[in-house]
DNA sequence: CTGAAAGCGCTAACAT
DNA sequence: ATGTTAGCGCTTTCAG
């Protein structure tokens, strides 16, 4: 079922069908009507790779997302399609193999299915990495910035140092960091933890998981919070995280928080729900993900122009997973 | 950058790329791997819209999904995508607008982006508009089955059985049935919970969420549980809405479950959170994926065979919250 | 083993 | 307003 067929049917050119299916000027309002007819009648579909092909300008968008599994990212997308909802461009998706994975294989993917532009979220590969797949292609980083490649992002030292101050406020000063895999371009949230902790002068713990997985940071911190001299609050890098410290928890028998605080990020829907009541450092995905679609549209429109640089403000949400540090712990307070 | 700069720069001609790209027999191992060396020098990418059009035989697999935000439907992407590994046809994502629309829209735009075969996960449709979309493209039905169409399942109204049984055998008679929006092959669990309560000579109860969203299902269930003849029970569609029943009990003040039982589908993680607990029908997600995938392949090796129908056998996983009914409710049995 | 040539379905000048 | 024509990048006979 081609255009052919179509314009067999109507009994006019190839060309007139291509126009009346673009809505492109130079077919009378009659001929467009009875091609769009009879198309709908013949069950024709446009073949959108034809098309792209022909055109030599691809204006499809291709969406890296990291991990299905992370809530975060499905914010990110509904935000992203939002802000194409509009456009023409059709939006293609690319994941992760894994919740670890660099992106440059799913970038390719992308590349070879023709996409105009790649929104990723998140990249784990090296500043000078992502710099050169931009060279590739354009890209638009999100949640991440990469110097001189268009980056739409959270200001992750102020969050984190919100939730850290919001725990040392709370008077605890044995506080651990649940960090991820430490990939270049997401080591905000662990420094402005360090820094922090340095200037309370308190010394800092951090942990490491081996992705971004709630079963690895189960694995990464169970021997810290084993140990006598275990932390009192945990601040995690992201929400999926904080969830697995807390099973982690509640299976040495410790309760959130009387026993151990607990600090996520992402505010996802998880942290919500009653009974997690996770406290949550809100980097406002949705948002996230529309202004890295509308940066997309611009890039796409204006391949020239100056890298965009888009900080937002994250927001603490306090919860109940964060009090007081438990009495017993109180006495080892200097 | 095209096949034809590489030959270029090898010094060979077009079709001695293409044929080394796709690893066709007839060229010779030097020649191949000078060519794989220079596109990978030159930064070559095939392009997969131009080798698709000029194959004539679309292989890439469209995956439908009806929504990001419920982790069952990332289970069964990792799982098609598990099947697909060795298979070299691409995969592209299309998801649904929202977590009630029908297929239709989506699957059109699969196939403009010229899929070979799409698998949907889940459909609203009636059958017949399903039967309808599987004359146009070849499709495989996830979750549900269609007559006549490739479905891989699994068997719903045992494990609403199932469900219901458990909380027959803990005591309860007052039970409530969650249900999704009434489309059709999506009533299995409804119709089963109201035949499982018929034979117990129990009046069943059914509410039902607009969506099958969180949100939905708090809206639609608190009104009942507000009531003051409120069941002891409630059997939900899936893990998503019972987690809004959840959240409605919480609000009014009630306690799962020591004021109102809760049973899920889908096992999904959320319901294995400690404090969430509940109680669920596990459909094997990834494995329904990985079924599907499988059939993807087969069908686009032999579209001929006759349509498959693949059902499987759910498992109900009982957590922390389901209980005998509250005292005070005991007093009502017959 | 290698190359020439046709054509996939579509777009976009360029005619008429 | 409508039709002709030349590709887009690739695969695939068919001849060397």
């Amino acid at each position: 079922m081609t255009q052919e067929d179509v314009a067999r049917e109507v009994g006019v050119s190839r060309t007139l069908v291509s126009f009346a299916f673009r809505g492109a000027p130079g077919v009378s309002n009659e001929t467009r009507e009875a091609i769009l007819d009879a198309a709908q009648r013949l069950g024709y579909r446009q073949n959108a790779a034809a098309a792209d092909l022909a055109r030599k300008q691809p204006s499809a968008v291709g969406l890296y997302l990291l991990d299905l599994r992370n809530e975060v990212y499905a914010d990110i997308f509904y935000g992203v399609r939002e802000a194409l909802e509009e456009a023409p461009n059709r939006l293609i998706l690319s994941v992760s193999p894994t919740a670890n994975s660099l992106g440059r294989a799913a970038v390719d993917s992308l590349i070879e299915a023709r996409i105009g532009i790649v929104i990723a979220a998140t990249l784990l590969d090296s500043d000078a990495d992502v710099q050169e797949l931009a060279q590739t292609v354009p890209l638009v980083s999100v949640a991440r910035r990469v110097p001189g490649v268009d980056s739409v992002y959270s200001d992750d030292p102020a969050g984190a140092k919100a939730a850290v101050r919001h725990l040392l406020e709370l008077g605890h000063t044995r506080i651990a960091h649940l960090a991820g895999p430490p990939h270049e371009g997401h080591q905000g949230r662990r420094r402005a933890y360090e820094r922090m902790m340095s200037d309370a002068g308190l010394p800092p713990r951090v942990v490491t998981a081996e992705d971004y997985t709630q079963e690895a940071a189960e694995w990464a911190i169970l021997p810290l919070l084993a140990d006598s001299g275990r932390p009192t609050a945990v601040f995690a890098h992201n929400d999926v995280l904080a969830v697995g410290a807390r099973e982690a928890a509640y299976r040495l028998g410790f309760a959130v928080p009387d026993d151990l605080s607990l600090i996520g990020y992402d505010n996802s829907r998880i942290s919500r729900l009653h009974g997690i009541g996770l406290t949550s450092v809100d980097l406002h995905a949705p948002e996230l993900g529309r202004s890295a679609g509308r940066a997309a549209l611009e890039r796409l429109a204006n391949p020239l122009a100056p890298a965009v640089d888009l900080s937002s403000s994250p927001r603490l949400v306090v919860r109940g997973s964060t009090a007081p540090p438990p009495a017993e712990a109180q006495k080892d307070r200097p």
